[in-house]
DNA sequence: CGGGTTTGACCCGCGC
DNA sequence: GCGCGGGTCAAACCCG
């Protein structure tokens, strides 16, 4: 778990990108870098959660912001490794276990009613499931841009169901959507 | 026709 | 080995 300083330091080349809701708290947690592990599919405990207020603009331009550069005003050295074999799913599997990629997820929890909140980028879902202990489902989405490695899921906190929680993982390769 | 969504099947890691 | 849970694939479907 890092502390981040949520101030200054993102580019934000993002258009305007409005959230279509207020959204009064915004809850951002677990960050990962760089992973010599291929994947760490540990849940987030709500306790991981850094919360903070902001204005509905200021959210999208950290979301924004946090996308592109890879993390907020961070100095984590975020890097992708896109080497050798990076192209297609297939070789995921291939080299599972002794390759390692970059890996950074963030979490934010945002209180919305609905669940496809616009961030400024274009999504493909990809996969849909129940989780566990929930009675809500978990949506998979894919950045649609070329071959953006970015991911992201969508669920709604089992336990607020005002809340939505929506994980990103990895960081864009290109610049905004639009 | 081109792109995204739906949805059940499939895969993989892990614990028993 | 088996079942479970999380994650992904992909064929069918939908919609402009």
């Amino acid at each position: 778990m890092e502390s981040w300083n949520l101030s200054g330091n993102h580019q934000m080349m993002i258009p305007n990108t409005s959230f279509t809701t207020t959204t009064t708290t915004t809850t951002i947690g677990s960050f990962e870098s760089s992973g010599s592990d291929p994947y760490d599919p540990s849940e987030f405990e709500v306790s991981d959660f850094f919360t903070f207020n902001t204005a509905t603009d200021d959210l999208s331009t950290m979301v924004s912001g946090y996308l592109q550069n890879g993390g907020f005003a961070t100095n984590e050295p975020v890097h992708i490794t896109s080497s050798g074999h990076n192209q297609g799913e297939s070789s995921r599997r291939a080299n599972r276990g002794n390759e390692r990629e970059a890996k950074v997820r963030i979490a934010f929890k945002t209180e919305s009613e609905i669940e496809s909140l616009d961030d400024g980028f274009k999504w493909r879902k990809y996969g849909k499931k129940m989780v566990k202990n929930s009675p809500n489902p978990r949506n998979y989405y894919r950045c649609s841009i070329n071959g953006c490695p970015v991911k992201k899921r969508v669920e709604r906190d089992r336990d607020d169901p005002r809340y939505v929680i929506t994980t990103y993982e990895a960081v864009h390769n290109h610049q905004s959507s639009i």
